[in-house]
DNA sequence: TTTTAATGTAATCTC
DNA sequence: GAGATTACATTAAT
């Protein structure tokens, strides 16, 4: 399935990362250490040109935000429109804003959005994208937010019952009831 | 939850599956009623053991070590062991159980694999058999790992345009430039 | 520390 | 093979 890399792949991978354009996200096999030289010197980080804009349509209101602020603390002779958008088009900009803004803000969800998923997840863990967007609508909530809501859902209650197989498992085996 | 041992037979064993894995597998069927009881209740959708079973041979090995498992753990007569192998050792259980181990364990490429297969993504998008066993013998990884990454990775060139293209078009009716 | 929303992408399914 | 969707591993916010 997968290799083991071997001293000498590891060695070429290190000089490789230096050399070429490097890959984001990618996730050994093997416990990933914290502090590796690529790490520390920024080398395994994915090259500018080839990376690949993040969608963060949250990000948006955000920037438009700083951008009037800028505007009215400005005091050129640009009238709104031309600083605006000379805020927008400016790559900088908007990078050093995602690299604050980063991943969307946490949700946090009431008691009774919480009540009202689970309710539904008890009957129907696939809910299709007609009951998301009713879903949304009632909760005022995003449909993106159901479907990730669900997704995370799914995932922790396969968690726990790998956990309950795994005590009957131990059950079986140990025959300690 | 506790389960008798008597009580593996076949309807027992339905119900420890969705009591078990819990997951029903199973999608909208798109040109129904919108919001029927039935739909929003998951009910209306197609019974999970009248579908064709998923070729999933990398499923069999581990459930032949079940099998192995549970029969060596069995002693003598008719114990909860023995009556366990008999029922994973059934056409149904196989089944259900091919089902829920689900899918191949997720490939985690090694940062090298994924510099190389960039590499050549950035001069061939689509490459062939040939090209594709010779990176599956470099990179130490079957074919069909190569060909499902470069499917993948063009999804992911393609989102990525749609995404640029949407702020292009956005931009230009914030103000063009 | 624990739980879980969010992310990226490998795998799957339908066509 | 495309497109849509899901699972899974991981990150990070609470």
């Amino acid at each position: 399935m997968s290799i083991m890399p071997t001293t000498f792949n590891k060695i070429a991978e290190i000089n490789m990362a230096s050399l070429v354009y490097g890959v984001k996200e990618v996730r050994p096999i093997d416990g990933k250490p914290k502090f590796t030289i690529d790490r520390i010197l920024g080398l395994d980080q994915e090259d500018q040109h080839t990376r690949i804009k993040p969608y963060r349509p949250w990000a948006d209101s955000l920037l438009a935000q700083v951008c009037v602020i800028s505007k009215s603390a400005g005091a050129s002779g640009m009238n709104y429109n031309e600083e605006r958008t000379t805020q927008l088009s400016t790559d900088s900009c908007r990078q050093t804003l995602n690299w604050y803004i980063g991943r969307r803000p946490r949700t946090a969800f009431t008691r009774l959005q919480i009540e009202i998923l689970e309710s539904i997840f008890q009957v129907n863990y696939y809910p299709g994208i007609d009951v998301r967007e009713e879903l949304a609508k009632q909760l005022h909530l995003d449909e993106d937010r159901i479907q990730i809501w669900f997704q995370n859902r799914r995932a922790k209650l396969k968690r726990s019952h790998r956990e309950s197989q795994f005590l009957m498992v131990k059950k079986v085996f140990v025959k300690d009831d």
